[in-house]
DNA sequence: ATGATTAATACAATAAAAGTATTATTGATA
DNA sequence: TATCAATAATACTTTTATTGTATTAATCAT
């Protein structure tokens, strides 16, 4: 069965004449008489009552037309919706990040992707920073929000954001009231730390201290930044933090304060499988650039 | 676009290997090449990586593999129903029938036809005698149930029951306790009668009783049994009725008798326009045959 | 490097569809 | 009642599309 014969017999049963619909057709009359007895043999089925003087519907022929319109919409739609795809408008995503990126950068750029591809499903999973290389790479998400480097070749990434550290201290310690600090005036400091293993932030600020002059003496490790406000916040020490951390406030009794001179900057970068990148991927790529260029 | 290249799609979307798919296809590989090529240029979309080593669906490959599933599936089952409909498995069907026939033949009908054709839908209308063979012709039903004769030569009927005339009595009155009567014995009694206009009934008692020696004296008329037998119970008079009325019962306060000696029996029978009847319509006729002849 | 695997291409053969001309049937009209 | 006009079906030819065979080109594994 061809779906062009399908069409011809919703045309013809729409005209109720072999003439009329062959010419809205575009095909002369005969083709059409075979085509629609080619389709009522294999169907086995008579569709038309015809008589050399009018024709009408059976009622095989009214139940199988209601059929058949709908299959010439679904066709048509089928194919809209391949377009689509094919111009990453439609589809399903899935973003894994790790939870630095929740602070500013990821509620950015998905509510600009959202707004601008409403009919994309995005599936979001947190995960840890050293997962989300893997995940990619067993294709468990399709694209990453990390932090450099990223040790696969077949993982392409960009960085998105290069942001300081700042300087997380108790409410009323001893640099509340200071605007900015320079980073060896914490030489005797102690530090609650981001656990070495997961992060890069560690070797980061580590290298960091070391170019300060100072090795720093860490009394506390955490894997979360949440956690590390919280144990600043209980005055067991003073801690670095990327920038955009203080966007969450966390709650009080933490100052984030300014560090003047060098210091690096640490960066979160967009990540995804370099062969084959989907329509999708592509524009979800874009979109990021773009979210993030505009400050 | 061709439903054979969708079934084309479909299955290399499974086997995900062209030599294998045209294998199960019945074909070669290249026409398989070539007409993934075809439909992927119609679309303007790649429905399927393809390096010489692997076989893969893209994004808008994946969208679009749903959508034809869902077409190729109801592509056949609008085969199937339009089978189906051919063989008056499955469509709708109007019925027109006079008050009389609700009594004891439509159920059976119906009972019978539902359980034997679960897919029709029948639509019943109740009209005046006289309407059901005006309502055949105008297409408003397309069957009916009547008493003949019918005088449109389109129409076409069979009788499906034969069934006397009884009297009704009041439940107190003077024939109470008789089994049955003569005709004769009824002509002086007061008539409650069917109205001359809608209901061949009329002329039929009324041509029973000239035979039988009288002329019945009606004192009153109404054109449908219900109330007949509300004149009767109500001490009117006594009147004919068709035998099937009995079945209703009708609430007590009448009896039913039997008319002994030669009575004309009254008649309802099917009817259908001549002209290109559909299988479920002789479907219909059949079981309303075969249902009358069980008794 | 070499060979096996596999999708694409070239070209010929086959099949299917469409077009033109004609026929047969049926209402309408004179 | 005969004739005409309308119209779906059929016959036959031409055109178009599809398939098959043989071959090529690219890629992965050894």
């Amino acid at each position: 069965m061809d779906i062009k014969a399908l069409r011809y017999f919703s045309v013809l049963a729409e005209e109720l004449h072999f003439g009329h619909a062959a010419k809205r057709l575009h095909i002369s009359q005969p083709p059409l008489s075979r085509q629609l007895g080619k389709l009522e043999h294999e169907l086995g089925v008579k569709l038309l009552f015809r008589t050399k003087r009018q024709v009408s519907l059976t009622p095989a022929g009214q139940v199988f037309l209601d059929e058949v319109r709908g299959i010439l919409a679904s066709v048509n739609e089928a194919a809209n919706a391949a377009r689509r795809a094919g111009r990453g408008e439609i589809g399903r995503l899935t973003v894994g990040f790790f939870i630095g990126a929740t602070y500013s950068l990821l509620p950015k750029i998905l509510h600009r992707f959202q707004t601008q591809s409403p009919g994309v499903r995005l599936i979001l999973q947190e995960m840890e920073l050293t997962q989300v290389p893997q995940a990619l790479v067993s294709g468990e998400i399709d694209v990453g929000i990390l932090r450099p480097p990223v040790s696969y070749s077949t993982i392409e990434t960009e960085v998105l954001l290069r942001e300081p550290f700042v300087a997380a201290v108790p409410e009323n310690g001893k640099f509340s009231s200071k605007k900015q600090l320079q980073l060896k005036e914490l030489a005797e400091e102690p530090f609650v730390m981001f656990s070495p293993g997961p992060s890069v932030l560690y070797s980061q600020i580590m290298s960091a201290c070391y170019k300060a002059g100072f090795r720093p003496r860490i009394v506390q490790e955490a894997r979360h930044p949440e956690t590390l406000l919280g144990l600043v916040r209980s005055g067991a020490g003073i801690a670095l933090v990327a920038s955009s951390v203080q966007m969450r406030g966390s709650g009080g009794g933490v100052l984030f304060k300014k560090i003047t001179g060098p210091l690096p900057m640490t960066e979160i970068a967009i990540a995804w499988r370099h062969k084959n990148p989907s329509p999708l991927l592509l524009s979800f790529i874009k979109n990021a650039r773009s979210a993030m260029k505009l400050r």
